[in-house]
DNA sequence: TTGTATGCGTTATCAC
DNA sequence: GTGATAACGCATACAA
């Protein structure tokens, strides 16, 4: 295999970004006092500062990135690996997160994991190999690979979207049982007995698990048997909620409210419900999870639980930048979630809140 | 101001990350060796080759970027500029990108540059400066300091999500223009004389430019006044839709058609429509552009163009490895969006096509 | 197949 | 206030 140059040899300096000393050369003066320019102009006369600024903006000049970072062991970039970009579900925390960091003149690099722990690990690899000075992470589960790799890079890190006591990783977030916990007893109140959960595959997924577990919860304070929940387990998507709708109406007894674990599924969930000919509220009550925007626009609109989407990331950043510098960023942070009820969530159709209703619906 | 070691002194070897000569000592090899073990493994002893990736796992290596940029000057990077992560618009599209960018052993960086040209002139030099070998960019209006900057680094770029057949620069994307003149003809045959349109800030943003054009377009092809158009200008997001609707009907002559420019604007009319009581598409028909998920879950569906997302995703990541290869990438792509008919677009409301519906609504 | 030596572009520690 | 110059961690041409 033969190597072409990729540019023509006859002017090789032209060809190449242009340098640090390059900069100086042209302004007449060392590459100490260009760098100094560029980091410490305070440090610089007035004068010589315009000179090296002119040469700058003549030639185009931008610092290398590496090249500084290898030198200055230090990069003023910090990552978020999120599970994913394809709905809106981190968006709102991560533009806060964003902004936070803009303010201490951070920037920020993203990456998804596609809901992949191993993705993930290299993700992470990725990031910290590219000197991120601090990294966002999303919930507790994730490979030991990953884990030991912050720490033997002793890059600092926060877990967002969950707080868990149990766990001892700093972190920002609410308790994502507990919140679903509460839901469900909104549902529960409203005679509700025959119950379906539309879950995310809850391996390396514990917002999912704990939103699984809140329901069952909720069931067993109020003596009833977890047994009896009906449960899908599917990736987030909107057709993934539609068809678990589907799967559940199908066959087996029928569920006259249906417990999403976020608001996407929950989403695809009404529209299977349509697609069937079921009034939602009246013919059955479906819930969502996390509160974005088209928990709103849906029609019904969705009962669901209101993620503080905007705090943790702000909080997230703040810790993060305590971290970096050293300081003691204090203890992991519990936020609240709220209950958000809309119009997706009714009372138990035809019947006292004692007596489970009957299959309403039949066939396809 | 003092400062404060960040780690213990006292052991001042184990606290920094272990590097090509810490993996190289463990192992008994020279550095070189270590090296060539990381990028080309078939040049090396079966042997020394596991006492060296031994010794990697065994000290939690990782390479560092910077330096391993600065002495390869490639990384096998590619950058990506979307205007956008908090609604669904790029995400498919950047999905396929990334996807296909996988086969090819390259890793994504996603920016976001909040329709911002200044921000994403920032974006821009951040990517470079970390040595993208590659950009993929949204649209052709940019700052000219932009396209100066890709020119001096030379770091190739391909222009996404548009098809301009006056623009010199490689592109792959569609015609916005001739695609909202279609989907606006489509509104005209259904008898509507009485247009509004919801678009997106115009400024720095072609595509919604071009699907503005598009409608004035089809209307001068009618020998209808493009000036009895009513316009809105709003950035994106679904409560800017609801209260442009608002707007529209709230003073003037009503229109009996609202066409936005894409969907998160359309899905925010239909709600600003269902607040006012209206009914879509009895009352009022309203239509979006992107086809994204949100388009089929809303109620009524909305009628939309559709974009070709993953073929634009994927067509651009093999325009910029063939770009980065040298490779001549060929001319720019055009791909074909369709119209996409759904619930929300209906014949005009109580009329003849001939005759312009008189006011159906009025105040508050 | 392996080791030696050099340079990549920047920052930072010194002198001056 | 400014200029030499030594790291920084890695890849690679070249020598062995």
């Amino acid at each position: 295999m033969e190597k072409a140059p990729v540019t023509d040899p006859k002017s090789p300096r032209s060809a190449v970004s242009p340098t640090l000393g390059d900069v100086a050369e042209r302004a007449g003066v060392s590459t100490a006092t260009v760098s100094r320019c560029l980091n410490t102009p305070s440090l610089v006369t007035e004068k010589t500062r315009e000179r090296v600024f002119a040469a700058v903006r003549a030639l185009g000049y931008a610092p290398h990135f590496g090249a500084r970072a290898l030198a200055a062991k230090r990069t003023n970039t910090f990552g978020a690996i999120i599970p994913t970009m394809e709905n809106a579900i981190f968006a709102r925390g991560l533009q806060a997160f964003q902004e936070e960091l803009e303010h201490h003149g951070i920037t920020l690099l993203v990456a998804s994991s596609s809901y992949s722990p191993e993705l993930e690990e290299q993700q992470i690899r990725s990031l910290v190999a590219r000197g991120a000075d601090a990294l966002l992470l999303i919930g507790h589960d994730r490979t030991p690979q990953s884990y030991a790799l912050l720490e033997t890079q002793r890059t600092p890190y926060v877990v967002a979207w969950v707080y868990d006591e149990h766990q001892p990783r700093l972190s920002i977030g609410f308790d994502n049982r507990k919140a679903m916990q509460a839901l469900t007893d909104r549902v529960l109140d409203l005679g509700h007995r025959s119950l379906a959960m539309i879950t995310a595959e809850r391996g390396g997924n514990d917002r999912a698990r704990h939103r699984y577990e809140g329901v069952l919860a909720a069931m067993s304070a109020r003596g009833l048997d977890p047994q009896g929940l009906r449960v899908v387990e599917t990736p987030y998507s909107i057709s993934n909620g539609a068809e678990a709708l589907g799967a559940l109406m199908q066959s087996g007894p029928q569920p006259t409210a249906v417990l999403c674990g976020n608001d996407v599924l929950a989403a695809g969930a009404l529209l299977g419900a349509r697609r069937l000919g079921l009034d939602v509220p009246k013919d059955i009550s479906i819930t969502g999870f996390d509160d974005i925007e088209i928990a709103e626009i849906v029609t019904p609109a969705l009962t669901t639980v209101h993620v503080p989407h905007r705090n943790m990331g702000k909080g997230a950043a703040r810790l993060l930048v305590a971290l970096r510098g050293g300081e003691d960023p204090g203890p992991s942070v519990e936020l609240e979630a709220t209950i958000k009820l809309r119009e997706s969530l009714g009372p138990v159709p035809g019947g006292s809140p004692s007596r489970p209703a009957g299959p309403r619906y039949r066939g396809l």
